[in-house]
DNA sequence: TTATTTGTTCGCACGAATTGCAAATTAGAA
DNA sequence: TTCTAATTTGCAATTCGTGCGAACAAATAA
């Protein structure tokens, strides 16, 4: 992660500045490790600088990325979730409750797709997808009930 | 993938119908490799099929999703895109024109996350970036001009 | 065959997530 | 401190989907 002075200094490199705006969004996304959406940074932001404007969040989101300095990704649910984590690493999702984890994978380099040999390669991502610990506790209890028959059954019994 | 007998059965076992609607949908869908979204889908369904509805488009992707005929996934982009290849395989994706293709990977059983002990995986899937042949020759020629530059910086002079 | 029930399609309104634009502000250089 | 370029904001407009109720269609019962 980069100091307040290295990203000041970054943003100056490029001709911008480091606004408090920018600041505190930066320091939120460090300060998270649940990859959040845009609307949940600019939630916590409002919190603590009341008047901040969704679009200052989105704005500097979109910069960050372009600057290199926040991953972005979608995984389904409709928002883009942001990772100020810039090491090597992929996630995993529980399926019941949303939640994202950055989990590290060894092998993923080897990896190698047959049917694109036409592509240069620049990036893998993994996702893992699961149900973490605390979800498959409460599971447990309705299992016998909801989850014994099959999803399209069970959306026409519903109706 | 189903034979039109087959789709005919799996919707009637469960109370439901293939109607011609349904039966397009489905059609257009093995015979498109490209991944495509709900729009368009809709827009091929509406050559054949003037006045068919968006959203019954919506709705027969869902079904046959929920029927296990028919996967979906998000990849940035804004919208869901569905495939009806439902084999084991993964997706590799062009940061330039956006195309999506499937490819076989092996050795992805053998992935494990380490810092998700505490879930139980049940799904893995693999996205590639990179840039196809084709886009790769386009880039080429203006490689010198607007590629030297950081994105950021690009951003930045391209105002 | 006609009446009835049940499942479908469709149009429309609404909601969430973003983005474009122009006016009002503010940070930094001079 | 002044001035200019960079930013922040609010709001309208877009895109992707979903909920709902009315009009239709198909299978069944009478």
């Amino acid at each position: 992660m980069l100091s307040p002075v290295d990203l000041a200094a970054k943003y100056r490199s490029i001709g911008r500045k480091l606004t408090p705006q920018r600041k505190l969004i930066f320091a939120l996304l460090h300060e998270n490790v649940e990859h959040p959406t845009a609307e949940a940074l600019f939630a916590q932001a409002s919190d603590r600088m009341p008047g901040i404007s969704l679009r200052t969040v989105y704005q500097t989101l979109g910069e960050l990325v372009e600057m290199g300095e926040l991953q972005s990704f979608d995984i389904g649910g409709g928002a883009t979730r942001f990772d100020p984590n810039l090491g090597d690493h992929h996630h995993v999702v529980c399926v019941d409750c949303g939640q994202i984890r950055d989990v590290h994978v060894s092998g993923v380099s080897a990896l190698h797709p047959s049917g694109a040999e036409d592509f240069v390669i620049s990036e893998v991502g993994v996702v893992f997808q699961g149900v973490c610990s605390s979800c498959e506790k409460s599971r447990v209890k309705t299992a016998k009930s909801s989850r014994a028959k099959s999803p399209a059954l069970q959306a026409k019994l519903s109706k």
